[in-house]
DNA sequence: GCATTTTAGACCACACTGGTCAATAGGCCT
DNA sequence: AGGCCTATTGACCAGTGTGGTCTAAAATGC
């Protein structure tokens, strides 16, 4: 799996519409049914090009696994901070650091997401071996130093954790499935901040123990 | 749009095997890239007696979309009853019924949920405005006759409500996700309600007032 | 044994597939 | 200008899969 170096002296605003294209057909077709002709015709390209660059669709295919999984982690979990203790902080901070990379690579996830499903295609191991490290690593960003003292004593911190975080997905989806038309670029997202951060504080309300000392 | 009325005259294990093959590749793939020779394979008929059933691969969508929104109708938004005030336990009602009409029919749920982002084929109105009954039908049964005074005075209710479901919805995603290659049929769900129900209790005691008199 | 209904799958014209390649356009050096 | 090299296109290829048809056989009922 070589890629030719012309790709890469390419402007980057072409490189990026290829990429584009590909991870859009490939994240909502799965490896079989997404067509090269698709790919080639909304990257705005000719046919051969893409067999230039690329050598053949599989190839293409493993060198858009290669990317997002660099992007990923590059512009995803080294950008998470662990300093912070408190579990909802954390998550707001993540939160922050998510929309941000989504709207940079607004196919990176889908496709991260469809290629796991991918039985057509034999991936080398490699490959799935690293997803399953990033998984990891989802993990120890997510519960890394979290201080457990500022959970309420009467349930289970760990549902706690778990309940909190499925809140704030919740509200995530919702806000996906509410925008999924628009053009997120017009959007102005600070009321969609301000209401997330209104259910944050709810959540440490509910599930914080009530500070002894004055505030 | 008609059935044809040999159709109706099958064993109802084959009409379910046809429905579900059916409704298992459109669900998978939309309606342009659903393959009526996927279709007649899974379900084990010769490809003459699909067309001859349905006349056309638009009618057979049709057919099931119809077939999707009664099945839903009867067999989960008419067995939720109202009459529950609790809201955590009107939502662990509703998973009991969804857990049951989600086992029965496994693939209406997907389907459903692609049939409205479908744009290859211009579905009639009707059957559009039949799923959004659905759906404002889904917000009366969620949300009417709630006792609100249940909940805690120093939180928004509205947005408690909002995150105890989106909890909910976590939860059960996460199954989804967990038992997703596995048999359903072979496999124990006591100890999964066990889980949820611990949950359920986090959740009560987390967002509910103290209750004032003896227990 | 006959008439009717079910059934299977070979078959059709056609669309689209991943991939190739000859022709060309464009930049750069002399 | 001319030669050289790389970048680029899209017509083209054989092959596969498409929705749909139809013939001929099997099953059913009488």
């Amino acid at each position: 799996m070589e890629i030719n170096q012309s790709f890469y002296n390419l402007d980057i605003d072409k490189q990026k519409r290829i990429i584009e294209a590909a991870l859009k057909e490939f994240a909502e077709n799965g490896y079989e049914k997404a067509s090269t002709n698709q790919i080639v015709k909304n990257a705005g390209i000719g046919k051969g090009m893409l067999f230039y660059y690329f050598n053949s669709k599989e190839d293409l295919y493993l060198f858009l696994i290669n990317y997002c999984l660099d992007i990923t982690m590059v512009e995803f979990f080294q950008r998470i901070d662990t300093n912070e203790p408190d579990f909802v902080e954390r998550l707001k901070q993540i939160a922050e650091v998510k929309a941000k990379y989504h709207l940079k690579n607004p196919y990176v996830l889908n496709f991260l997401g469809s290629f796991i499903l991918n039985e057509a295609l034999e991936v080398p191991k490699a490959y799935r071996k690293r997803y399953e490290e990033l998984l990891a690593l989802s993990n120890l960003k997510l519960y890394e130093n979290i201080d457990k003292t500022l959970f309420r004593k009467d349930v289970d911190t760990d549902k706690a954790l778990k309940l909190i975080q499925w809140s704030i997905e919740g509200y995530q989806n919702e806000l996906i499935n509410q925008l999924k038309n628009q053009n997120l670029s017009t959007i102005n997202f600070d009321p969609y901040w301000a209401e997330f951060y209104g259910y944050l504080e709810v959540l440490k309300t509910v599930y914080y123990q009530k500070e002894e000392g004055a505030k």
